[in-house]
DNA sequence: CTGTTAGCGCGTTCAG
DNA sequence: CTGAACGCGCTAACAG
């Protein structure tokens, strides 16, 4: 493996001048630039990264905290890939810490180590003691998800609130009142798991805003515990007419529950899938409409976030955040009257 | 940042006797062992991982190169989380590193950075370059998946004709014998995409050494395109009892299509999804009956293959072949006889 | 515009 | 069982 110090012996020069041509931090003539990269060419020389890093104190190296990247959809693959891609652009790499939440400390010792200049945290809870300890430390970082004071930490996420009320709005729309919403599990918002208790915050707010009874309940992501909650919730409300559900897996349950009582979607209920990966409408029959996660765009935003603090001299990236974009389907229509419809039992 | 020399200092002993204490290369006496490791406790301690890395020529860090993490199902989520675990377990960094599987020089760069100690390939094809790239610059690597040769290159791989093997068999034990295949694109096949090519070609053999007639297609990966190739396939053998998917979108339009032409699954048709990710048979009504890949397992298994070069006193880990498991669902029924049912147009 | 050189923090010989 | 010292390959002053 040639080093630098071959490419100035065969180029002449010194290692300095080496250096500093590759990284351009100083003027050099363009024939000695030449010389070195026809050394550089000759010996296929590549500076060691290990060396780079100790010396100049810079890893150039990410790291991606991250729960869990399995599991039905892809909406954190798609995002784990445009972390990946937007950090290779900027001319980092991507490392994988699969930590869960409550190894704050091995977190922030792998950080100590200084094998990543920063950190990237998933599925940030409303009470997070990882922030707390990375802060401490003096670890940069950027959050996708937020802590529960919305104060100036950095992060990019998904704007539940909007996207509630750009789903209500649309259903109001369409003439329904009796709307439900299917949550994430009951342990998922204990937890403080955010999208699951901002969205519910967002639902009760907005549907009590309009006068109408929010009908809210949590649910075990999978399709069984989706069939089981949508009976209870038709039971509940036998005017029920619009389901919202932001739990893809019981949303296949819901489909299934709806089927076997002969409800057909959406004229007897509609059905609209927040917060989705993009494309699991298409995977039902009629095709689910959603309003799918910004996964690609908060990955980008978010190494752009973090690389804001690394760098004084790039523009600082602004916290921000992305409702999720409606993607039509055919699960959704106007709200069944009754008029010389069968009741149901 | 603590180094390790204030940790010699604060203890009273000399730098190598705190690396050796940390290594365990050589004997401490325990008194000593534990003045050391009260010093790196107060001082909080953590070894740089860039100067150990440059001073042993090691970086603990594996490579996984990818082309592609999102897409429905997360098998290759869950790929992947196999192989960030393993890779922790066993003292390891994982980065990512999204190329394409034409991008074998930059690949090869990389990796001459030092950055990592050994490569791990996704989707490899049964020419693929980045192989002899690898192997020209002697960089340690595993694949997942098999080149054309089976030689000994250091792989683990689904094994597809087993897959299909005992696919067929249940099939076949219920009376079927107009079998249908559903495969992944032409351009994927033409790419010389393994799972692709090798299950297909499985397929034709068994049937055909069963003395029945393959039928077998490309198809898109959507439901849109399975709908597609359903009704086609529906077309050209009356008489089809059983479709094999290896195309997890597309089956989601099988379903489609033969539930808007009134073929109950799996009394009209029996259908079973192979290679899928575990969980997708429980997205569709009735429970798709699959065989899952087994990810997780190939994820542990690839780590153990490369770990197994860079450190020659690993036991070898021998090429694998791992057949998908069976996940009944409620997919596949005994073959329709055609007796007194209607015809179908 | 270019060269010299002192570290970066740790692993690992070689002496003791 | 312990310590001193060199080197890993490169960056970034400082000196010209």
């Amino acid at each position: 493996m040639a080093t630098i110090t071959d490419v100035a012996r065969v180029a002449g020069v010194s290692v300095s001048t080496v250096s500093y041509a590759i990284s351009g931090a100083r003027p050099i003539r363009p024939e000695t630039r030449e010389r070195i990269q026809a050394a550089m060419d000759t010996l296929g020389f590549q500076p060691n990264a290990m060396a780079r890093s100790l010396a100049s104190r810079r890893s150039l190296v990410l790291a991606l905290i991250y729960p869990q990247i399995a599991g039905i959809g892809g909406t954190a693959g798609e995002f784990v890939q445009a972390v990946a891609e937007r950090s290779k652009e900027a001319g980092y790499q991507l490392v994988l810490w699969p930590f869960r939440a409550d190894q704050a400390h091995d977190i922030r010792n792998l950080a100590r180590q200084g094998m990543a200049d920063g950190v990237l945290l998933m599925e940030v809870c409303l009470d997070d003691e990882r922030i707390d300890v990375l802060e401490a430390a003096h670890v940069p970082y950027a959050m996708i998800g937020r802590t529960r004071d919305v104060t100036q930490r950095p992060s990019v996420d998904i704007d539940f609130a909007a996207t509630m009320a750009k789903a209500l709005e649309h259903l109001v729309g369409l003439g329904h009142t009796h709307i439900a919403f299917v949550n994430h599990s009951s342990e998922q918002v204990d937890a403080g798991y955010g999208p699951a208790v901002r969205t519910a915050a967002a639902f009760d707010e907005l549907m009590t805003g309009r006068g109408l009874v929010p009908l809210s309940r949590t649910c075990d992501d999978s399709p069984v515990a989706g069939r089981a909650v949508t009976a209870e919730i038709l039971a509940t409300d036998p005017e029920l007419t619009a389901i919202i559900t932001m739990n893809e897996l019981a949303t296949f349950g819901v489909y299934a529950e709806l089927a076997s009582r002969g409800l057909a979607i959406p004229s007897g209920v509609s059905v609209l899938g927040i917060v989705t990966s993009p494309g699991v409408g298409t995977l039902s029959y009629p095709p689910l409409t959603t309003m799918h996660s910004p996964g690609a765009e908060l990955g980008r935003l978010a190494v752009d976030c973090l690389l804001s603090q690394l760098d004084p001299a790039r523009t600082p990236v602004p916290n921000q955040l992305i409702p999720c974009v409606l993607e039509p389907g055919m699960s959704i229509g106007p709200a069944r009257t009754d008029q010389g419809s069968p009741k149901r039992p």
